[in-house]
DNA sequence: TTGTACGCGTTATCAG
DNA sequence: CTGATAACGCGTACAA
């Protein structure tokens, strides 16, 4: 591959000159012309290498998340990826973590410099994690639920907000005996949205019973529909809120194999609002929490940062919304 | 952020032994503990760019692909993503092209040397892409159909026989009119598939008729409701393969919308076998193409030549499997 | 086994 | 406006 020094001898000119017109900086007009034919001459490509070492960005950034599986998290990506590409930067993925050792390892290795941002969603909370993140040379927008001790810029959804109006659109709908389809505890999500629930059924004035709340062993739609096979006695219960739509679309799975109508029987109200939501069948209601968006906030903040490195942490917030469809049309 | 240099001199030793002992060069043990305090100490990570440069190797692979809103392709970057985090390689995505201008702009990035190699999958068909990728130095793994004049490694899938087993299992389940929802005629996968219908149509010895083949905009849910819902009289049909699993959920979902039974008034087949298949109601019969699988492959494909950058090129063929559900039940 | 010194390809400084 | 040259941080001959 030709290099700079190449050029600026097909130029008959000096590699400062090269690197001038490269990088826009003044250069009389028969200078630039004949460095930019030298260039399309030999092909040449700046070695990005070289120039990261210089000067002293890496021109990527890195997305950190738990489960390639999961559609919200897609939805997330094409969002990061959309706002990115418009830009220099490229998106390097870094997922598929099935523990906190392994997040633990890739945190460690952001001090390597290959990235000159993180735009992070940690499904784990761990303190570990925590601590390494705040003590990254670099800039870190954190997506979901800022830990304490974290200062740093965030994009947050009060998903809880978004179980509030599932629980009020339910009893809306005429249904009292509801049930959440939780995800694993070991995750913030699985806490959060069980504490949520808690709230917003005895918000609404109905008595909140530890037995609704059904845990999943994880957020996959086998789970959820393992968890609803689980259920002895569905006359306990009138609708359902699953942590999110797939879970949602396993135990709907199971209904429709069982001969429990929804929303006949059983209202049934996803969280994510992902793409399969309005193709299931009955389609699925659904708490939008905007995935999609908080990916390109996630890297409008990045780059925002990036731009202007020592403005204080910002946070901003989106506002979910309930998606109605068939799966809790009124009894 | 601490320099090779300052470990060296924490240490009490030349770079060069740090270097040594952290590319596991020979040492002496007690070299080695000192370097090995020194680096923890100082919470040393050795810069990404500087020995990019110098060794000539990013530790980066690149994943090109249409589409991230496709469920296909996402499975197949898990595959990639899988296979590639049991290594030092990261992953970087470069995607959400929306025209050939774009991966072309991407293609000549490439030159920059900011990975090792390129996994791509390219859904259109241009001469402009294929000299390009010819061109690339360095390895390349082409995810789908070869064109003409590209020897590089290959992971491919037949899909014309896919559609041929999705054939004459309708044909066998009772169906004889057979119709083909089909992706855009730009794709490569839209002419393939169209090609391949007609050819297994006949191959069963029923007489193939233009009109069977109905064009979708897209790859899309929408578009596959839209191609249903332009269908003036679906008398003339028993039975519709999709291009893939989105088009086929779309369709669907008009069919449910408008009294059209499935599998009873008209069988439907997808293709990809994605995640949803199973959770549709009626459940989607569909061809499993290997998306993930064949991730895998490909990425190991890579990651074979990088450590053999000789060898000849290898393609790698996977055998689509027809998965039959109930979309496709006996009439 | 260890240390010195050079070069990887760029950018940026500084003198002309 | 242009050219020579010193870094950037690392790996590795080569010499000791």
């Amino acid at each position: 591959m030709a290099n700079i020094e190449a050029v600026a001898k097909q130029a008959g000119v000096s590699v400062a000159s090269v690197s001038r017109v490269i990088n826009g900086a003044a250069a009389r007009a028969d200078t630039e012309a004949r460095v930019r034919k030298a260039i399309a001459e030999l092909d040449y490509q700046p070695n990005s290498a070289a120039r990261a070492l210089k000067v002293r960005q890496s021109e990527q950034i890195c997305l950190s998340f738990d489960d390639l599986a999961n559609p919200a998290y897609i939805a997330m990506t094409r969002g990061v990826g959309r706002e990115l590409s418009a830009t220099k930067y490229r998106l390097i993925l870094s997922s598929a973590f099935s523990s906190v050792e392994e997040i633990v390892k890739h945190l460690q290795t952001m001090g390597r410099g290959f990235a000159d941002g993180l735009i992070i969603s940690p499904i784990y909370s761990d303190e570990r994690i925590t601590k390494l993140i705040s003590a990254l040379h670099m800039p870190v927008v954190l997506v979901g639920t800022q830990p304490e001790g974290l200062d740093v810029d965030n994009v947050y959804v009060d998903s809880s907000a978004g179980i509030a109006m599932a629980v009020e659109h339910l009893i809306q709908t005429g249904r009292t005996k509801i049930g959440l389809i939780n995800g694993p505890l070991s995750t913030k999500p699985g806490v959060r949205r069980k504490a949520a629930f808690e709230k917003a059924i005895k918000a609404a004035g109905l008595k909140f019973d530890k037995a609704s709340v059904i845990q999943a062993n994880t957020f996959s739609p086998e789970a959820g529909y393992f968890a609803f096979s689980e259920i002895a006695d569905f006359s306990k219960f009138d609708a359902f809120i699953c942590a999110n739509d797939q879970l949602a679309a396993g135990a709907m799975k199971f209904a429709s194999e069982n001969g429990i109508s929804i929303p006949g029987d059983i209202a049934i109200v996803g969280i994510d609002n992902t793409d399969m939501a309005s193709l299931l069948h009955p389609t699925l209601t659904s708490v939008d929490l905007k995935a999609e968006e908080r990916g390109e906030i996630a890297a409008q903040l990045m780059l925002d940062r990036l731009a202007n490195p020592d403005r204080a942490p910002k946070r901003i917030t989106v506002e979910p919304k309930l998606v109605i469809r068939e799966s809790t049309a009124k009894k």
